[in-house]
Formats: structure tokens, sequence, C-alpha cells
RNA sequence: GCCCGGAUGGCGGAACUGGUAGACGCAAGGGACUUAAAAUCCCUCGGUUCUUGUAACUGUGCGAGUUCGAUUCUCGCUCCGGGCACCA
């Protein structure tokens, strides 16, 4: 088994092709990272966010898959099963406009970019298992995504109903909100309008308040994060209260965080939108006037969309309503910045405390009434309608509120709600700003959703043996109007309850759906069923999910409610999906996002035909921590790129030490490791031997600690300038053999998940046939580690003035002594008294004069 | 407007729990090797001043404060980035 030193392979250069493409053979070939669910071993699922198969891969995916694969292969060196798969994100509109514009099918396109993508990312060197591979447009991925949907709909989680959605007229579909810009379609620059259809629902709303709570189950998630998710759901508390329409049967039902406020109410506000105007209008002289506000209003609102916020504007109806607590007369008004979609459509306008009813109050000449007066103020300072400026917002005292006068907002919030309860027209009412999702769109690359409609039998689910509902056509769809509902014989097909004609939903699914499971899926990739209990049981959750912050919100709750819905099925037992996130920066070059239109793309493919993939990773990981923005710099990768040839050449200038040690094995029949004594090291070997150490104490607290990897490389940088300068020409003393092989054989395992291919390579340059992924991860001595010497930093009032060699372990009243008595320090002391003395044990003595 | 981040040499970035600011790399300058270049190796490298050294002063966006001591903690600003944006 072992080697004789004419058996050492020999390299004179550092050829990354051959070396690359030989490891990749052999991790295809002998399936290094397939694995299984295996009860005896503690497992790590570790994730990075699954790509749209766009064409071709870019920076952005470099750097998401190195960090992922460091990962990954640090784990497995510690010993964990590490699950680490790949697929593909791979419904959406791209795919269409492609199709569209040059006539290739969606899936053709799709599958093509799929292969392409595929082989880039084996080129990479990472470690997935390629048996679990996904393609989110395959039917035997998406049939048990329309499975789950029917079986959220017979829980009744998934409903249609009719709303207004943003609407192109061109392209004939439904915009996301993200879709419009200035009011216009992103894609044809048409102008976008409400348009009121049926689509499907989910009700997200229903979990809502599970969403925010287990927030603080996540304090693996960078806190950015959840706040955002916390904003975004915007669970909001108060009092849902009821004001009698003066002369009619209807009340308007109101929703305020502010009960405590009630008492300023001096007019009430209804969204244009509010089913009550015509109502209230309906006959009188208002009406027309009123009509013609609300008509103007919503088409600036769709005008408006993205932009500014417009000015206040209002118009009287004409009627009056009465505050329950007061039985004031109080005028209802209908206002343009009253948001239907929120709390009730309807809000009490209280002037003195809320700046929009006070700027609408100023407009048109409303009473404006403090009734909460700011703690801690003199009587001269008291807000009154004569002198204020803008709303008081604030919580203070009650004042002119009849029986809660006295009372501090806090408690008043409570009295009014209870005496709103008690009274029978009002109660405690929570409000989300969630809002239920929208899944439809009118698009071809999607999952079709698996319903029909009957005439006579409504909305029936298709029974799910007939699963899956097939994406229809291998002909281009073309235009763009609602593609499926183009397809006759796709659509027309007879009711599976009555028989009679009827008509396939031709919307397809938002596909976000596909991207809210696809990591449970993973863990029996083609189980016969949505998911394999087991399998879901052993891997869930994900240990470590990595992806771009721009998913923060949708993508990364829409995972989290779908982990619930899952969970509520009974396929899977966690409640959350992700314990631990990181959330990655941007690659940017001079200063600026990556983009075609800036002319700055950085192509990963050309980077990797020049450089290796090795180091294109390896810089990737050095140049920025992951989760701030990493600035490209060509010089940079040209650094890395020296750095791994440098540790190439050391390898080989070294190799005696480790044939030395072949030698030494075969002689003593296969001895482990050497080991030596610390007293027997010359100082130098002491030295290197203490550094290797160091080094595998820093790289792994770089890694465990925040994954740090920049640190990580920068302490195996150090370890390689000195070993280079202890095996060196001007090195003072030849370094022992063993010392030196640790110090070798410890870089190339530390640097191993960065760089695979290169390690690999040099690991069995030097004698190894083993895989470096289960060598086990290195471990330092305390003993090894520990210092002799300390540099004490001397200072004189906090100014550094001098340095002390000591030896460690010198007690604190030497090296005061020391400190005293120090030349440079007498220069600053002699003529001033000292007051105090500070010693920090190892690390300084400041003298205060 | 509100809520989060961030600001350190020419550049990317280090700095444990308040204790040597600038690790590591890039760029730049100088030198060695070479007929020459590339590659490689060595040296210098925050600023200012001088008496050129184990020198002094200054320096982590700006201004205060706490402390023997602040890049680090507190308060107040400025600028940059991100998220939300009439949410009652």
């Amino acid at each position: 088994m072992s080697k004789t030193a004419q058996e050492f392979p020999k390299y004179d250069v550092y050829d990354f092709k051959a070396i690359e493409a030989k490891w990749q053979q052999h991790w295809q070939k002998t399936k290094s990272y397939k694995v299984g669910e295996d009860a005896a071993q503690e497992k790590y699922y570790l994730l990075e966010m699954f790509p749209y198969p766009s064409g071709r891969i870019h920076m952005g995916h470099v750097r998401n898959y190195s960090i992922g694969d460091v990962i990954a292969r640090y784990k497995r060196m510690q010993g964990y099963n590490v699950l680490h798969p790949m697929g593909w994100d791979a419904f959406g509109l791209p795919a269409e406009n492609a199709a569209l514009k040059n006539g290739v099918h969606p899936a053709q396109w799709t599958y093509e970019n799929i292969n392409y993508m595929r082989k880039q990312l084996k080129a990479m060197g990472l470690s997935y298992d390629w048996d679990r591979e996904i393609a989110t447009c395959h039917p035997e991925y998406y049939r048990w995504e329309q499975l789950v949907f029917l079986q959220l709909l017979e829980k009744g989680l998934v409903y249609r109903k009719k709303t207004t959605v943003n609407w192109c007229e061109d392209c004939a579909t439904v915009l996301a909100r993200e879709q419009v810009i200035d009011g216009r379609c992103w894609r044809c620059d048409q102008q976008v309008i409400p348009k009121n259809m049926y689509g499907w629902f989910l009700k997200i709303t229903d979990y809502a308040d599970e969403l925010l709570e287990d927030l603080d189950q996540l304090s693996g998630w960078p806190e950015k994060v959840v706040t955002m998710q916390r904003n975004w759901i915007g669970k909001s508390q108060g009092l849902a209260c009821d004001f009698q329409v003066e002369d009619e049967e209807e009340k308007i039902t109101i929703f305020t965080t502010r009960p405590d406020t009630i008492y300023g109410v001096t007019f009430m506000s209804l969204a244009v939108e509010h089913p009550l105007v015509d109502k209230l209008i309906a006959g009188t002289e208002q009406e027309q006037p009123v009509r013609a506000f609300v008509e103007q209003t919503l088409v600036e609102k769709q005008r408006m969309a993205m932009d500014q916020e417009p000015e206040k504007h209002g118009i009287f109806t004409g009627k009056y309503c009465f505050n329950p607590f007061t039985n004031e007369r109080v005028p209802i008004y209908v206002a343009n910045f009253v948001l239907m979609e929120y709390g009730t459509g309807a809000v009490m306008a209280v002037p003195a405390h809320d700046q929009r009813d006070f700027e609408f109050a100023q407009k048109y000449g409303l009473p404006v009434r403090p009734v909460v007066q700011p703690e801690k103020k003199v009587d001269s300072e008291r807000l009154d309608s004569e002198n204020m400026e803008s709303a008081w917002e604030g919580d203070g005292i009650l004042a002119d509120s009849g029986p809660f006068n006295g009372l501090p907002s806090a408690e008043a919030k409570k009295a009014i709600i209870d005496h709103a309860k008690t009274q029978g027209f009002g109660q405690a009412h929570i409000t989300y700003r969630l809002r239920d999702w929208g899944i439809s769109r009118q698009r071809y690359w999607g999952t079709p959703i698996p319903v029909i409609h009957c005439d006579t039998c409504g909305v029936v689910p298709v029974p799910a043996e007939q699963l899956p509902v097939l994406l229809p056509g291998s002909q281009v769809p073309y235009g763009s109007h609602a593609p499926l509902h183009q397809q006759e014989d796709f659509y027309r097909i007879p009711c599976p309850k009555c028989g009679q004609p009827a008509q396939r939903e031709t919307d397809t699914m938002d596909t976000f759906m596909e991207s809210s499971w696809y990591f449970a899926r993973y863990t029996s990739p083609r189980t016969d069923a949505p998911l394999d209990k087991e399998a879901a049981q052993y891997w869930l959750a994900v240990d470590q999910y990595i992806g771009g912050v721009e998913h923060a919100i949708l993508h990364l709750l829409y995972a989290r409610f779908f982990t619930k819905l899952l969970r509520d099925l009974e396929y899977l037992s966690v409640d959350e999906p992700f314990n631990n996130l990181l959330t990655q920066g941007m690659v940017i070059k001079d200063g600026a996002k990556m983009s075609k239109s800036k002319g700055n793309v950085v192509d990963p493919h050309e980077l990797i035909s020049q450089y290796g993939a090795d180091t294109v990773r390896l810089f990737s990981l050095f140049a920025a921590p992951p989760e701030r923005d990493l600035e490209w710099n060509a010089q940079g990768v040209e650094g890395s790129f020296r750095f791994l040839n440098r540790v190439f050449r050391l390898m080989q200038a070294n190799k005696e030490c480790f044939i030395a040690y072949e030698r030494e094995r075969e002689r003593e029949g296969g001895a482990e490791e050497a080991s030596f004594s610390l007293a027997k090291l010359s100082p130098a070997d002491r030295q290197l031997h203490r550094k290797t150490h160091q080094t595998i104490q820093r790289v792994t607290e770089s890694i465990e600690t925040n994954f740090h990897f920049n640190t990580a490389i920068a302490g195996v940088m150090e370890l390689v300038n000195q070993i280079t300068v202890a095996t060196g020409d001007g090195a003072k003393q030849p370094v022992e053999d063993a010392v030196l092989r640790e110090a070798l054989q410890t870089v190339v395992m530390l640097l191993f998940p960065m760089v695979p291919h290169f390690c690999q390579e040099l690991w069995q340059f030097i004698g190894y046939n083993t895989p470096l992924d289960h060598q086990q991860w290195p471990t330092y001595s305390t003993e090894a580690i520990k210092e002799d010497e300390l540099t004490i930093v001397v200072q004189v009032n906090g100014k550094v003035r001098s340095r002390l060699q000591v030896a460690t372990g010198t007690d604190t009243e030497e090296i005061k002594q020391q400190a005293l008595d120090d030349e440079r320090i007498i220069k600053f002391i002699s003529d001033k008294t000292v007051k105090k003395i500070i010693v920090v044990k190892g690390k300084l003595v400041n003298i205060v004069v």
C-alpha cells in the first residue's frame, strides 16, 4: 500500500483544468454526495435557494453556492450526514416571453437552460446529491402540488373571490404589484387598469397569528428579516365600534388602534369603495358631486399606484352618524386616503391626534378637539384647538372624555373597549396588514389549478386519481391572452360529477407556490406522494438556508406558511422550515449591482475557464464576509490564483517530508501519525507547530460563529506565509519533518471545503487515497497553542509608550515593576507622580500620572 | 415620514467581552533574478513633522459624554444602502 519516492507524482505547474476535470468526474462516477436517511448518524440539511433557469449562472449564484458548498463540506468533515440538494425553480414568465420572441416552446427553452446550467454548476465542483434534483415544471413535481391544493380546498383554506386586480389590456393578464411601474405595465408600458375578476386565494390570514408568534423561535435568522416579516404581517390591536347613521338603519363599523381618542372624533371618513357610500347619497342633492368625486379618485388611485402620497381630498356626503360614546352628531365624509383593503374601510377621524385627519380638518374647516394631553406639560402648554399646528400622536392623559378623564392612554384604551363591549356597540378587535394570498395567474407556464367549472355543480375539484392536470400542447402557446383559455381540447371537458359539458379552470398558480415547499420535497424527491413522512421527519427542518435578502418577505413567508399547512395536513411535523438563515449580500462591480444595462456584468463561465473553479470560489469567499455586498475585483481574483499557485509550489518543494514519512511508515510496519513531544522541539519547530494549531482554532471558530470565510482564509494565508519563511533559504534552522508535515497537511485540510479539487489533488499528491470529505476535520491542542512569551503594552495615560516581552505566567507585580523600570517609560513619568497603575493580565499596563 | 443596517488607509476588508487600530489580500513604489519581459522572491507602504527612531503629534463619518483607556458603550447630527409607505 505504501509508496516509494519514485511513485510520487511529479508536477511543475498547477494545471487546474486537468485537476478539476479529474475530481469532478470522480465525484460523479462514485456518487460521492449521495445520501440517505441513517438513524445512526446525525443529519445536517444544508440548502441554498434554488435558481430560476434563466440561461446561465451569474455571479450571485457563484457566491451563493460557494458559501453553501463550504458549509456542506465542512459539516461532512465534522461527521454529519449532510443533505445538500439542488434543483430548478422552473416555472415563470421569462420562459413564456422567450417562447413568444423566438418561437420556442417554454418547456424546451426551460429544459435546455437547465441542462446548460447544470453543467455550469458541476464545473464549480459543488457537492450536491444530484440524484435528488427536481424541476418544478416537471409533472412529477407539480402533480403533488395540485394534490395539496385540492386538500387545502377541501379544508376550506383555498377559496375563490372577485377582487380588483391590476390589469394590462395589451398583455391581457393580471400583474403583480411589483410588476406595475408608475402605473404602467413593466413589459409593454401600457397604462394598467383596475379590473374586477375572480381569482383563487390561499387563506394565509388564518395563520397570521402563528406566523407572527413563531417569529420568536427564529433565533437563527437575521434580526432584520424577522423585523421585515413582523412589519409585513402588521398586527394591530384596537377597537371595532359601530356608529349609527342618522335616519338610516345602517351602522358604520370603524376600526381604531386609538380608542382613547374616541371623544375627539369630529367627523367620519369612508373609503371611496365603501359599500355604504351609494346608499347614503342615493336620491340626495349630494349624489352627483359625491359620485363624481368617487370616480375621479378611483382613476387617480390607479394612476398614482406607485407614486408619492397624493394630496388629501374628500367630500361631505350630506349625512351624519352618532358617536356612541357621546351621542354627538358627526358628519360623514368620503376621503381619498382611506383604504378599503385595511380595517373596515371606515375611519373615525380625530384631527387632534392623527396627522392625516388634522390636515383634512384644516382643509375643510372641521373642528379639532384634543382629548389626550401629553404628560408633564404645564397648563400654558396644554393642547387646545387654537394653538395646535399638527396632531399630537403620542400617548398622554385623557381630558374632555367624560368618565375616562384623567386616565393614561394605555388604561383608557382598555376601559373604553370594555365600555363599548358592555354597551354592545363594539369590542376588541385585531387587524392584520397581511392579506390573503392571490395565486391565480392568467399565464401558460405554471401549475394548472386542478378544478372544473360546471354550470350545474359549480366548482368541482379534479378527482385525485386524474392528477396531474398536465399543461397541454407541444406547440408554442401563441399570444399571451389567457393562453390555456385558447386551448379548447384542454378546457372543454365533461363535469366529473354530472357528466355535463363543463370547463377546466384555465388560471395557473403563482410560481411562489412551487418554491414554498421544494425544500420538503427534496427529502423524498421521487416518492409517490407529496412527501414521504419518514424522510421528512428525518431531514427537516433545514439546518441552514442560504439566499439573497430580496426574498426576505415573500418567499420566506410563503415557505413558512406552507410548512404549517403541510404540518396540518400531517405530511410533516415541524412548525418552521428553516432553523438558520444566512442572507448573503449582492455581488457588485464599480459600486453598482451587476446588470446588462450598466454593462458591468462579469461572466463566471469565462473566469472559470481562465482561472479554474477553485480560484473563483476562493475569491468570492475571501473578498467579503457573506452577509455583506461583495465588490468584484479582477485583480483580486488574480491574487487568489497566485495564492493557490504558491501553496502548490510549497507542497512540491517540501514533498521530501512526506516521502520520508512513507519510508518510515514502511519500516515501522504502518505506524500511525508520528507524535512528537513539545518539549523536544526546537524554538522554530515549536513556533510552526503552535501556528498550525492556532490556525486550526482560528479557522474553525471563523466558520462556527458566523461563516466568516474571509478571516478563515486570511488565517490559512498567514500559516502558509510562515511555512514559507520557515522552509525558505533564509531559515536559520531546518524544520523537523513531522512538524512540517503536520503544517502542510493542515493547510490542505482547512482549505478543502473552499477549494475542493485543489486540496483533494494535493492530498493524493502527499500520499493519501482517501476522500477528504470524510477526513476528520482537524482539531487543535490547547497545549500546542500556548505562547511562551507575551507582548505587554505599556501605556502612560492611555498612550502606548513601550512594549515588554515577558514569559507567560509572569505575575502582575513583576510586570508592573518591569514597566516602571523601562527606560522609555521613565522618560515619561520621572518628573510626575504616579496616581494609579492598571494591569490587564496578559495584555497591558496603563500608568496614570 | 417610519423601521432596520452601514461608514475604518489608494481599494476589499481585520480587530475576542472596552485594552497594541489597519491582520490578510489588492494596488502602488523600490530592489533581486533575467540579454529583456513575464513569472517568482525580498523590502517599503494611514497622515504630518523632525533631530530618521524601540521618535513626537495626529488618525476608525461629524460633535459631545462615560472611562485610566472608546473603532467598540451612551446621547445628538451628517451621509450612504435596504425595507415599508396614507395600515386608522
